[in-house]
DNA sequence: CTTATGACTTTCA
DNA sequence: CTGAAAGCCATAA
């Protein structure tokens, strides 16, 4: 598989971008933000292509799961890589067990 | 056209 | 709280 670019995904790409620093957003939220609402799965895999892509152009490292973890990859390089990044824009992970409070960190665009 | 896969979510036990 | 199963849908070959 391996997505490529070349999609409707612009739209969640610029979501993400969206998104401000020290606030994280869960999957499905930026899939309903994009107009596509259900479509987390692909909102990952389009992620993934971004990583792949445009890294230095997404914060792709701002996008978790509902539980306000970090998702599983196949490796766990840029899972690692992932939770430094967020600590250092602000984002901790106070639940412990590797996990952000949404309540705290949660992106909100209404604000 | 069909098959395979995946950074998820939600629900039920 | 944890764990398993089903649902969903775009992209690639």
């Amino acid at each position: 598989m391996g997505a490529r670019q070349g999609a409707g995904w612009q739209r969640v790409y610029a979501v993400v971008c969206a998104i401000p620093a020290g606030r994280v957003a869960t999957y499905a939220q930026v899939a309903a933000l994009a107009g596509r609402p259900g479509h987390a799965r692909q909102v990952g895999y389009a992620l993934f292509a971004l990583a792949r892509d445009r890294a230095d152009e997404v914060p792709w490292h701002r996008v978790i799961n509902a539980r306000g973890e970090i998702s599983r990859r196949s490796d766990r390089g840029p899972e690692d890589l992932q939770r430094a990044m967020l600590e250092a824009e602000g984002v901790h992970f106070s639940l412990g067990h590797g996990r952000v409070d949404l309540k705290r960190f949660g992106w909100r665009p209404e604000s």
